[in-house]
RNA sequence: GGCCCCAUCGUCUAGCCUGGUCCAGGACGCCAGGUUCUCAUCCUGGAAACAAGGGUUCGAAUCCCUUUGGGGUCACCA
């Protein structure tokens, strides 16, 4: 057989949504198992909801995810987060911009808004062929009439009224004509045939649907452009699209393409060799993946957190009747009015959901690509976890363990559509986030600094700056104190506060200092007070996690301690204000010895007075 | 409601095709211990599932049927 082609097909509505990057990435790996290509066609068929920008996030993210495509739009990426992406750094990635994308076939354009001419040939072609007809009703008269027969408890059938009022192909197409000069909106329907149609489904098997099953569906919207059943047919043929993965949600619609493969031929102005003008549309492979689900197993959507938004400022409103959407306006710089809608679920504004999200200080649901990404979460781990949902490699470790962590690459060289699974699958964020986890332990402490300081960059620019100032050394010593301490680059934050404040910037909680400095008659500050000499008696070139470890440890040994918890705690809320930090060598040995010695004589004058 | 798909621990799953090695294995989470200067990491152990009922068979998680449950889809959205 032909070279294998496969392609993912996203429509640019928002943001890449992790169920189409589970898709993707599927349709990816399949293509580079069997030595194929991957293509990415945008379908933007729907003027209304598509956008350039979302187009471009969406390719932006899938670059992200390591999953890139040999056929289809152009997009320039800059220098990724080399250390994240280990095995993808080569030399002209390291230069600096790099494309990826290209229409080497060439099938494009790929954007269908851009196909319409080629949609419309084949248009005329189904109606001259009898296998189509313009249709003049109304979708508000349709409209009733489904409501009619839904409350007359009868299944809605179109009733083919406007292929009866014009008999013959001529006559439409001279109607359809008639109508374009006139301005006069119309669809065009296609003749559903009155057969059997079998798909071959490569997961699920052979699934039949009955003759007289199908309606005659629309295949081209009154504004002109094809309807997704329709572009996706005459695309997935003109771009040689061989095998079809995609979700579960589209099998019901399989039918329909293939009763269309069987009414299309080749239109002369595309022939090409071995494919003359008047060949038969050939059926693709197909395989329908499981559908992936919130934990609640609701469907995962962007609506989720518009919910999870709304919900934190109903409750807020319940305790405290004086917040209005008045007073969320000011708060928060939005329109009132808009506020009032998304607060009466009027809308489902994402722009809203985050200012009321970041108002009322509460973490909205992660569903896109986009989310996580700004999470800190490491691309490989989304794949890696993306790939077991509904697909499993089928392997043991040495230990006799089922093989769960592996690589896009590993992914591109074992994937098989005979182990994808037919169940549904529920999205565990927990183990999401155990596997972000493992997947930045797995980094080394030079790949976690370069990780976390372009995620930084990006998200977090005054800690960026902030955490720029530190020495190589003292920033490779900060990585490897947060490392186990951060499931995701975000994490790392918190454990870093020490090092984002300034010496004099922070505040002793009380607790800490009852608990570590003042209890039993200030044990605590007496021996913080006894051992800063110590410290003062490194010398600055000597100030390593080594040495002031030996320090803490010698000085606890001395005193006859069993650990050296009773001098690091005082230490620790002296130099970080809490009782929580990480280590003591690597802390002081970030901050540095004047720095140090600062926050120790600070916290004697302000605590010890 | 019509049509279609699915069914192993709370969750992701291995095992099912080619019945016996499965009183069902792994991972996440959970619980209990341990290491550690706090927190986290890490280590050890534990609880936890073949939806139900019929067949077929010497033998069924594995094959068949029914029931139940879940999901998808029925747009001029993709």
């Amino acid at each position: 057989m032909s070279q294998v082609i496969t392609r993912f097909a996203p429509s640019p509505t928002g943001h890449l949504h992790i169920g189409g990057a589970r898709t993707a990435l599927f349709c990816w790996a399949f293509a580079r198992r069997s030595g194929g290509r991957f293509m990415i066609r945008i379908e933007d068929t729907d003027q209304a909801r598509s956008s350039e920008e979302s187009a471009r996030g969406i390719l932006e993210d899938l670059a992200w995810l390591g999953i890139e495509w040999d056929d289809g739009p152009t997009l320039e990426v800059g220098s990724l987060s080399e250390a994240s992406r280990p095995g993808a750094a080569d030399a002209s990635e390291k230069r600096g911009a790099r494309v990826i994308g290209a229409d080497a076939r060439p099938v494009g354009p790929y954007f269908q808004a851009r196909r319409v001419p080629i949609y419309t040939r084949y248009l005329r072609q189904l109606v001259q062929h009898g296998r189509a007809y313009p249709a003049f009703e109304t979708s508000e008269v349709l409209e009733a009439q489904r409501k009619a027969a839904v409350a007359a408890k009868q299944t809605y059938r179109y009733d083919r009224a406007s292929w009866k009022a014009i008999t013959t192909p001529i006559d439409r197409l001279a109607a359809m004509d008639k109508a374009d000069r006139e301005g006069r909106p119309y669809v065009i329907r296609f003749f559903a045939p009155h057969e059997e149609i079998i798909v071959h489904d490569q997961v699920l098997g052979d699934v039949k649907y009955a003759a007289g099953e199908m309606d005659d569906f629309v295949i081209r919207k009154a504004d002109g452009f094809p309807t997704y059943h329709f572009a996706v047919v005459i695309d997935d043929e003109l771009m040689g699209v061989t095998h079809i993965l995609r979700a579960q949600e589209h099998l019901n619609n399989t039918p329909r393409h293939v009763a269309l493969q069987k009414a299309l031929v080749i239109h002369p102005d595309d022939a090409a060799p071995g494919r003359p003008a008047g060949s038969p549309f050939r059926t693709p492979i197909y395989g329908h993946m499981p559908l992936i689900f919130n934990m609640d197993a609701t469907k995962m959507s962007k609506r989720d957190k518009a919910k999870a938004a709304r919900k934190a400022a109903k409750d807020a409103i319940a305790k405290d009747r004086s917040i209005t959407a008045a007073t969320l306006a000011a708060a928060t710089g939005l329109d009132e009015k808009l506020i009032a809608d998304f607060l009466a679920a009027e809308n489902d504004s994402l722009d809203v959901a985050a200012r009321l999200a970041k108002h009322f200080k509460v973490t909205l649901p992660e569903v896109e690509v986009w989310d996580y990404r700004q999470n800190g979460y490491l691309p490989h781990a989304i794949t890696n976890f993306l790939s077991l949902l509904g697909w499993n490699p089928g392997l043991k470790t040495e230990d006799g363990k089922d093989l769960e962590k592996f690589d896009n690459a590993f992914l591109a060289a074992h994937f098989a559509i005979d182990r994808i699974g037919k169940t549904n699958a529920k999205f565990d964020r927990n183990k999401l986030l155990s596997f972000n986890a493992d997947a930045i332990a797995a980094l080394s402490d030079e790949q976690f600094a370069s990780s976390w300081m372009d995620w930084m960059r990006q998200y977090e620019p005054e800690a960026h700056s902030t955490i720029s100032r530190l020495a190589p050394a003292q920033l490779l010593t900060l990585a490897r104190a947060l490392k186990p301490r951060a499931k995701t680059l975000r994490d790392a934050l918190r454990p870093a506060a020490f090092a984002l404040t300034g010496d004099d910037d922070f505040a002793f909680e009380p607790a800490a200092v009852e608990k570590n400095l003042s209890a039993n008659e200030r044990a605590g500050l007496k021996l913080l007070a006894e051992f800063k000499p110590r410290l003062e008696a490194i010398a600055d070139a000597g100030w390593t996690p080594e040495s002031i470890n030996t320090t803490i440890e010698t000085f606890a040994k001395e005193k006859g301690m069993p650990n050296a918890g009773p001098v690091a705690q005082p230490l620790r809320v002296a130099l970080t204000g809490t009782s929580v930090s990480p280590g003591m060598a690597e802390t002081l040995a970030v901050l540095g010895r004047a720095s140090t010695l600062k926050r120790i004589e600070r916290c004697l004058s302000t605590v010890g007075r």
